[in-house]
DNA sequence: ATGCTCCTGCGAA
DNA sequence: CTAACGTTCGCAGGAGCAT
């Protein structure tokens, strides 16, 4: 029955102080792409006030000022380091769901009810021990309680010392505890969510708790209704330790700069449609659809606005570079409108099926096919041993004006040689 | 009624 | 120095259409 669900402690933020212990005791905060918003803060971050999702350029002032030190987000490293706390953590349960980048849900059934709070101390000091990076375990009979239990166990609630479990307390002390989390903080519960529930007078979680579930299922959802059950103890959400092969693939950032011609437009497009393909055949699936997207900025209200999209269906479906840059383009050249200055745009790879289970149809040329896949495993090979984009279509350019800004990223520590800083 | 596809809203990390 | 506000994924549910 119980389930912890183990999650990494600012974990971006964590991954860089592996390799920078200067960054230790100080306020570090994480940036997404383009050095746009704040992902991650560490603790001394967020006594400063500095909130998630905080746009940079508005904080930047107030941040020099008091030595808060910004880094762009490293991905390759988080990815990493990632791969190497879920390793450890495997070790834990037979049964494993890796739930996020930073978080997994670990089976304890069968485990002694009592011991399960120091298995989660032997769990935090493993992890800290063999990778550096700091975890918190919450503890409960369901997932959306083990998110809960998490969640106290971050805050140090009950005296918890970086491990809560919910099975430890007594029927009142965790009522105690669910009226004095207002109801936001439950997993599945977001901003809007959270605005309507209030206007039912339902704002800490033990109301949410207690709420008549037939009555949140038809004003909400289904999904809320099995949330109400969970926090009742009843599992409505199983564990997934087979992760299914992904339905799309998306694959679009905001340009450093924004982008008038078509010319830079297509090849932003082509070298994402590029990235997309790659992740496609790293799958083993095929697409049969493609979906453009561009943008102009929506922060400049004063700017002439512009949002196109459009699917391209493929001939066959494929998991060709070529095929679905050809059909990118082709869509982008219908959605393009001059006179605009684009802030980003994307492609979605749709109709994802196993490409085991596709079957040449009357009109494929099997000797064309072959060629193609056989090109695509090369220039694979090729960009896996010289460095992502080593090797790329010319229809992706080559000076890239539109490339995003990351002025603040640390080396490649464990995915780079190369990246490694001198021993002095 | 039933079952699709397409699209939007929402939440999560 | 400029200008400057993320990305990717799944699920639910309604609209529209065909059977």
């Amino acid at each position: 029955m119980p389930l912890a669900l183990v999650d990494c402690n600012n974990f971006y933020v964590s991954c860089e102080r592996v390799f920078n212990p200067k960054l230790e005791g100080r306020a570090v905060v994480v940036l997404s792409n383009n050095d746009g918003c704040v992902i991650a803060r560490s603790s001394e971050a967020k006594s400063f006030g500095v909130k998630m999702a905080a746009p940079w350029f508005k904080l930047e002032i107030f941040s020099k000022q008091q030595g808060i030190i910004a880094l762009s987000s490293n991905y390759a490293l988080y990815g990493d380091m990632s791969a190497r706390v879920m390793s450890t953590l495997s070790t834990f349960s037979p049964k494993q769901e890796i739930y996020s980048i930073d978080e997994c849900f670990l089976d304890l059934d069968g485990f002694a009810p009592q011991s399960l709070a120091s298995y989660g101390q032997t769990i935090r000091q493993t992890v800290k021990r063999n990778i550096g990076i700091p975890v918190c375990v919450g503890i409960g009979d369901t997932k959306t309680l083990a998110k809960l239990a998490n969640h106290c166990a971050k805050k140090g609630f009950a005296g918890a010392d970086g491990v809560c479990d919910f099975g430890l307390l007594s029927i009142d002390e965790r009522q105690t505890i669910f009226a004095n989390i207002p109801v936001g903080d439950v997993w599945g519960v977001g901003r809007r969510i959270t605005q309507q529930l209030l206007s039912m007078n339902i704002q800490t979680v033990e109301d949410l708790r207690t709420a008549n579930p037939d009555i949140i299922r038809k004003q909400f959802s289904i999904v809320l209704g099995r949330t109400v059950q969970e926090l009742n103890g009843i599992p409505c959400i199983d564990l997934e330790e087979t992760e299914s092969p992904r339905q799309q693939i998306m694959v679009s950032r905001s340009f450093g700069s924004s982008v008038t011609s078509f010319t830079d437009l297509s090849e932003s497009v082509a070298h994402y449609a590029t990235l997309a393909a790659e992740k496609l055949r790293r799958d083993k699936s095929v697409a049969c659809s493609i979906c453009v997207i561009i943008q102009t900025n929506s922060h400049q209200e004063h700017e002439p606005q512009y949002q196109g999209s459009l699917i391209v269906p493929l001939p066959q479906p494929s998991d060709s570079t070529m095929k679905l840059v050809e059909a990118a383009l082709k869509g982008l050249k219908t959605i393009y409108r001059s006179g605009f200055r684009y802030k980003k745009s994307g492609v979605l790879l749709m109709g994802l099926q196993p490409k085991s289970t596709i079957q040449p149809t009357l009109f494929d040329d099997p000797i064309e096919q072959d060629i193609s896949t056989s090109l695509m495993q090369v220039m694979d090979a090729i960009n896996q041993k010289m460095g992502a984009g080593k090797l790329s279509i010319a229809a992706s350019g080559i000076c890239k004006p539109w490339a995003m800004r990351r002025e603040g990223k640390s080396p490649n520590y464990t995915t780079d040689w190369k990246e490694l800083p001198e021993v002095a």
